[in-house]
DNA sequence: AACTACTCCTGGAGGC
DNA sequence: TGCCTCCAGGAGTAGT
């Protein structure tokens, strides 16, 4: 769940709070969670400083001094802060709440930085890894896992989006959207959320768009994005608690819900076992 | 090579 | 109330 605007916020918070303080301990509860390389491990964080927060897709890369860990919170993933040193903040998966207490049941590393502030990693689903290697190791680490264009980058733009959709023509177009060596940031919500705002269905064969469509699919994912990104991000918690009409998401979750541009009653199917939301009039499907 | 299905996990929701 | 089943979904891997 936690998607670009999630990573995002996450990445804000940890900017803007605790780069330039250093590491006075940790408190670590699922070794799985780390994966290190050669002979590192958390201690080799006591006593770094934090010295840079940046975002790569739906990767965080935090560089410490000496060694640098990349987090990626997966399915279920959150971040948050707490401590008397910081004002706070919670980003992720909404499960637990943003105000549970810290740390909860499945709360899997607490990072404490210098002046009272603190780093609580929670995963419920326990998908969530965090990546111990040196600076020098990531360069090659990055090119590994082969992202297309990040979402928010000068790169990504509707040109380089038509490019990208050519290596998967017979692909249906949201599990194309999906594809992280596509473009880097788009998940479940804001490929559901893109598709709908470009009025395209999400079965459609890649092949099969018009350069007027594709350019409606890279506004619908800009647009998708930019509206989550002041809010944090979705909190989608598939609960009785649903958006209102007119608020963002328009689709993701709103099964039963009449569509905020022409009223037609949202839909649920799944495309490729994913659970994937859409206005069937909006939406149409051409016929074959 | 390109595409799709399966797998990892657990908590929460809904049915009876 | 409480057990049971289903579902959520990122991304790596296995299968077609």
């Amino acid at each position: 769940m936690p998607e670009l605007p999630e990573v995002e916020s996450a990445r804000r918070g940890i900017a803007g709070q605790l780069v330039g303080r250093t590491v006075t301990g940790y408190e670590l509860s699922l070794p799985k969670l780390i994966v290190a390389e050669g002979s590192l491990s958390l201690d080799d964080l006591i006593g770094a400083k934090l010295a840079e927060a940046q975002r790569f897709g739906k990767y965080l890369l935090l560089t410490f001094d000496p060694l640098s860990i990349v987090i990626h919170l997966k399915l279920s993933g959150q971040l948050i802060a707490r401590g008397s040193g910081i004002p706070g903040f919670a980003a992720g998966h909404p499960v637990p709440a943003y105000d549970a207490p810290m740390p909860h049941k499945s709360t899997h590393l607490r990072l404490d930085f210098e002046g009272d502030a603190h780093l609580y990693l929670t995963d419920i689903r326990h998908f969530a890894r965090v990546w111990l290697m040196p600076h020098e190791a990531v360069p090659a680490y990055l090119t590994s896992i082969k992202l297309g264009a990040d979402l928010l980058s000068a790169e990504f733009t509707a040109k380089y989006l038509a490019e990208r959709l050519k290596r998967r023509p017979a692909s249906k177009i949201k599990p194309a959207l999906l594809d992280q060596s596509v473009i880097a940031g788009v998940g479940n919500i804001y490929a559901d959320e893109s598709l709908w705002q470009a009025r395209l269905h999400p079965e459609r064969l890649v092949g099969t768009l018009t350069p007027a469509e594709i350019k409606r699919l890279y506004q619908g994912i800009v647009t998708s994005i930019e509206l989550a990104l002041p809010t944090g991000g979705a909190r989608i918690l598939n609960t009785k608690a649903q958006p209102e009409v007119g608020e963002f998401p328009f689709v993701h979750g709103r099964e039963g819900l009449p569509c905020s541009r022409c009223g037609t009653i949202i839909i649920k199917t799944r495309v490729n076992n994913r659970g994937t939301y859409l206005c069937p009039r909006c939406q149409r499907q051409p016929k074959a």
